[in-house]
Parts: structure tokens; C-alpha cells; sequence
DNA sequence: GGTGTCCGTGTTATCGCTCACATAGTAGGG
DNA sequence: CCCTACTATGTGAGCGATAACACGGACACC
């Protein structure tokens, strides 16, 4: 910068008022240390000026799956958000989620001076174990539950359970089963208490035995099979994620069963890869990407204009129907 | 850090020995620094500690299709080791790869001070573009081509291409076609000379048009349809990417072909899914994970020893065999 | 022509830390 | 018992920027 300041003849201070683009500046000198800048390669240092300003222009997110594509996806989204915004994003993937690892996270976030933490986990437990940090970081959980004064953004995952499970009933099936996810998970619970709730109304139940899966296809097939034995008569099946309702596709070909002829399922997620299942699987569209996106807003605002009373905002859903529902056989 | 000094009855010096581990720190003083950080919950700036020793800890990632199973895994392995090394990762996901988007995607970090960066493509472009700022910043590209005195990590596309393509001849197949990836990739152009090549060894040729896809199921399911219109000879095919494969099986179901029994298809990546296709899909496994360690690790070798020769590791591939192929029909 | 005001620019302090060097005390060798 | 050598700690400078304030000159107004 002093160089900057020699090469165009003016102070250190006027170069700096030229980077943040001060008013206060003639404009012959600003083109002539724009020119020392270019002609230097000169790039500010952030560290320097992140020092001195108290802000790093960087927010951390910490998230477990992402591998996954819902996660992927949300993290793109807030990318795409903090480049909008001239913000640096700091991803922590943690291999498990627990109250350790979560605050392990944050520490290390914190350490680097991040600004801001956006969490990436439905697991009641991450949040809890955040809420003392709230208080002194700004922090947005996303996919959460809306406790403890944190602001969240999710889609209306009950509601999108309810939407499946209803249409599997106008479609006539009656014996309806439900694989779900993790059993610490909030968007497994909700899809399976919207399910629940659905068929309650309805007047029927759900089996006993409702398996907890892990999201993998692994554990959808696993489930699934054992449901088979355990329910022969199930004519659908409301699966908690897509890779999960493609195991349970899987264990349903082997098994003989035919989709949708014998058995409907439906999903959740919408993966990019559902529609050329076999069958074509009818789903629950979520925007992983516009949660990322309204996750950093959410975020930047807190930061930026400190705390205001803790939002929470629920996107919209859809229900994409493919091939893999229709009517119960004849005889159910 | 003067308040915890103060506290200690000790120099502002002393703290900083602390906190970086010297040796040359009585060990009751050492407790009694430690003890006062603890009590003033007392966090080391990272920026203040960035500016005066010029390093930031940071490593940029650079990504485009971020939400594709690959590139979060390797992703989740470059975050891993990091951790480790007690670096943050800092990613940046760019909607398209070109020359422009590159550069600006590195200039965002290192306007953050990021000390290297891997680049996450294996589109030839992109390494170009980064060719000149390697000589300036520490730059390790991921399954890239082996240019520019740019290290790589990648593994071998070429080799896993020639397995996928032999384990067809072995079966019987005569008649094998490609679906490729995108024409700009090295991993799609690797993937198929190895075909061809092998092909070529055995006397035999690729059918003409060979599609070039974008990864996606979807573009697997076009090519396929034109496929089997261009080509109903054709009793196997080898597919860049387990995606497009899921998509050629969807267009093979509905055109009433029978997979492996009248054609067998075989993947790439070996994406957790695969296993559970209908039918569980031969592919070739990669390890994503272990190229991000990988990058990580070479990456930080040149920014902790400097540049030495540009390395290029390649890792291994793995067969995996399922049944979506068998061998080709009696008639064929 | 004096004076207040705004504009463009410079001066100095400061952010929180590490580095290089200084210094006091302690121990060992002859 | 002196000198060297090393240990534990302190002192002051400076990393590269911004903030706060100071200052000279041009202009307008009375």
C-alpha cells in the first residue's frame, strides 16, 4: 500500500479511501492510483484491514452429510449467496453429530474469526448444544427445529409428509407403512409424524415397527425387506428420502413385488437421479438450493444489523407424481 | 491478551509463548496463563496473528458441480484433512467452469488471503487459466490433467476406462458403445480413449455419434434413446458416470430391453446408490475421499516447503462387478 | 475583505499479535 | 569465585490496513 501511495503520489490514507471507495476523493487522483495499483498487482490485504475493521467478511458452516445432496446443495446456495455479498465461506464437515463435535466445530470457526455460523443439521442435539454460543455469534440453523432463539429456515416437512401419505390414500391404499430416517433427526420425525397423523385422521395406523434408517440406500433396503416379512399385505410405502425409497425399490423388485402395481412408494427430496428410477419415483420436491440462499440472507441480516427476534421461515414443498404410485391391486 | 497478562502477573511476551506451545515457559507460569485464558474466556485473534506472521491458515477451494456426489466427497476429504492440519477450508462454487470464472473464483480468495488453493475440475480450461497464478500462489488441481507444472491428484480414469471395457470383451460383447461425459472434461475424454483404445486392441470399434453427456441422468437417457434408435445392435455400453447410467437403464426399461440378459451396461464412480439400481449397477469404484486427502496433503507440502517438482499421484481404481452385466444374448 | 463551510488530502494512533532482541537470574566448569 | 551458557521473561517495533482528526485551499456570502 505504501507503494501504491509513493507510485501515485498521495498518502497511504488516500489509497485506502480509493479501495472503499470514498467519496471524498478528486477524481484525477483516484485514476491515478487505480493505475499504481493495477501497474503494482496490488491487492489489499484483508487480514490487515479485518484487524482493524473487527470484521472478517466470513461465516462458517458446519454440516455432517455432505456428501449428501441435500446438504451439497444447501451449501451451494449459501455460497452462492456469500459471493453475492462479498463474504468468504468456511465449511467445517464434522464426520458425526454430537454435542462434542458440534461445539468442536464452532471453536474451531470461531478461532478463525468467522462472523457468523450457519448450521447445516436437523439433529435437535446440534442445536442445543449451539445455544449458549448464539447468545455471542450470530447463527441460523437450517432444516431445524425453531428453539432456543435461533433463527431457522426449513421447508414445511410435515406438511410435505402429509401431502404424500394423503395422495397414497386418494389413490385408495389402506395399509400404508412408513421407512424413516434417523431417529435424532427433526426432519425424520416430522415426515413420520406427518404420516402418522395423516393416516390417524383417515382412521388407520401406521404397522407397528416402523424402521429408523440412516438416509443410505443400504438401510432403505434393509428395511424394507424386513417390513415385507413382518406386513406382507403393505400396498404402499412412504419413504423418508429418495436413496432410502430406492433401497426399498430394490427390495421390492427382489422380493418380487411390483411398483406400482403391487406396492406404491413415494419419497422424499426429489434428487436430481429420482426421476429415472425404476420406476420413476413420485416425491416431495424441497429447494436445497433457495435454503442455502435464504439461510446466508438470514444470517447477514443478523450480522449486519445485530439481533433482532429470531425468524423462522418455511419454504414451500411439491409433490412430484411419477410412476412409482397407483391404486392398490384389485384384491387389497 | 493483556487483560489475561494482567491477570497472570506475566508479559503480554509470555501469554503468546503460551499459546504457542514454547518450550522456554516455566511450567507454573505456563498454568497460570492457561488458567487466566480459561477464566477470561480468552480467544486468540487470528486475524491480528494472521497479519504479523503473513499466514492465514485458510486454503481455498475452488468447485463447480459441488452438489455431484464426486466433488462433495472429495470436498468432504480435502475438509478432513485440513481439520487436521489445523487449516480452514475456505470453498467457492462457481455455476459454470470457464476461463473468467476461474480467475475470478481465485481472486476472491486471495483477496481472503487464502494461502493455496485446489482446484476441484478437470476441465482443461480451467488449468490453463491457473497456469500463471500457480507461480504465485500454491495450486494443486484435483483429477486434472498432469499440465503446466500444476501437481494433480487423480485417479487412473484412463486404467478404470480399459477395465470397464475388458470386463464387456471378457463377457462376450462385441458390439460395446460409450456414453461419454461432458467433451471439456479430462475425466470424459480419459474414460473414453480407454474405451476406444480397448476396443481397438480387440479389433473392435466404437459405434459412431458417441453422445457426450453432462453427468446427469437425464443427459444419460437421451443419449441412450438415440442410441438404441442409431444402434439396436449394440449389447453393452459403457457409461462415464453412474448418473448416466441410471438414466440409460430408464431408457433401456422403457424401450423393453432387458439389462444384462439383452444389454449390459456398466457405470463409473461407484456413487452409494449404484448398488441398489435396478439392476445394482457394475461400475468402477473411485476413492473421492482419498483424492481430497490427498490434494490437501500435496497442497500443503508446497505451502509449508515450498515449491519442489510438481507431483502427480495417481490412485487406484477398483472393478466392482454387479449385475447389470452378464453375458451378451445367444444371438448377438 | 473577512469568515464560515465544504472539499480533498495528510498525520497519527490503533487493531492484537509475533519477532528480534535485551535482561535478569541460575547453574556448571575451571 | 569468576566466567560462560543457558533459561525464563520482558521490551519495543512493526505487520498493513482503517479511524479520527487536522489542515490548507477554494468558494460563497455578507
Amino acid at each position: 500500500m505504501a507503494d501504491v501511495a509513493r507510485l501515485a503520489g498521495v498518502s497511504h490514507q488516500t489509497v485506502s479511501r480509493v479501495i472503499n471507495g470514498s467519496e471524498r476523493v478528486a477524481p484525477a487522483t483516484r485514476d491515478r492510483v487505480q493505475a499504481a495499483m493495477r501497474l503494482l498487482d496490488y491487492r489489499p490485504n484483508s487480514m490487515a484491514r479485518a484487524l482493524v475493521t473487527g470484521r472478517s467478511r466470513t461465516v462458517g458452516v458446519i454440516g455432517f452429510n455432505t456428501t449428501l445432496f441435500g446438504p451439497a446443495s444447501t451449501l451451494y446456495g449459501i455460497e452462492g449467496s456469500a459471493h453475492e455479498a462479498e463474504y468468504l465461506t468456511s465449511v467445517v464437515s464434522m464426520p458425526e453429530v454430537n454435542r462434542d463435535s458440534v461445539l468442536l466445530a464452532v471453536e474451531r470457526l470461531r478461532r478463525h474469526n468467522v462472523e457468523g455460523v450457519l448450521l447445516l443439521a436437523s439433529e435437535s442435539s446440534a442445536i442445543a448444544a449451539l445455544a449458549p454460543v448464539s447468545r455471542e455469534l450470530p447463527l441460523v440453523a437450517l432444516e431445524a427445529e425453531p428453539i432456543h432463539g435461533i433463527p431457522t429456515v426449513t421447508i414445511d416437512q410435515y406438511g410435505g409428509a402429509v401431502s404424500a401419505t394423503r395422495h397414497l390414500l386418494e389413490l385408495g391404499h389402506r395399509r400404508i407403512a412408513h421407512i424413516a430416517g434417523p431417529a435424532g433427526s427433526l426432519e425424520a420425525q416430522l415426515r413420520l409424524a406427518g404420516c402418522r397423523d395423516t393416516l390417524a385422521e383417515a382412521g388407520h395406523r401406521l404397522p407397528a415397527g416402523t424402521g429408523f434408517g440412516d438416509w443410505s440406500a443400504g438401510s432403505g433396503y434393509e428395511i424394507c425387506v424386513r417390513l415385507l416379512e413382518q406386513d406382507p399385505d403393505v400396498t404402499a410405502i412412504f419413504v423418508a428420502n429418495d436413496q432410502m425409497a430406492l433401497g426399498a425399490l430394490r427390495a421390492l423388485d427382489e422380493a418380487g413385488r411390483r411398483v406400482p402395481a403391487d406396492v406404491s412408494i413415494v419419497g422424499f427430496d426429489a434428487v436430481p437421479e429420482s426421476g429415472f428410477f425404476t420406476p420413476p419415483l413420485t416425491t416431495i420436491h424441497q429447494d436445497f438450493v433457495a435454503i442455502g440462499r435464504r439461510g446466508f440472507e438470514a444470517l447477514r441480516d443478523r450480522i449486519e444489523n445485530g439481533d433482532g427476534p429470531a425468524t423462522h421461515q418455511v419454504l414451500e414443498f411439491e409433490l412430484l407424481v411419477r410412476a412409482s404410485t397407483g391404486p392398490p391391486p384389485a384384491g387389497a
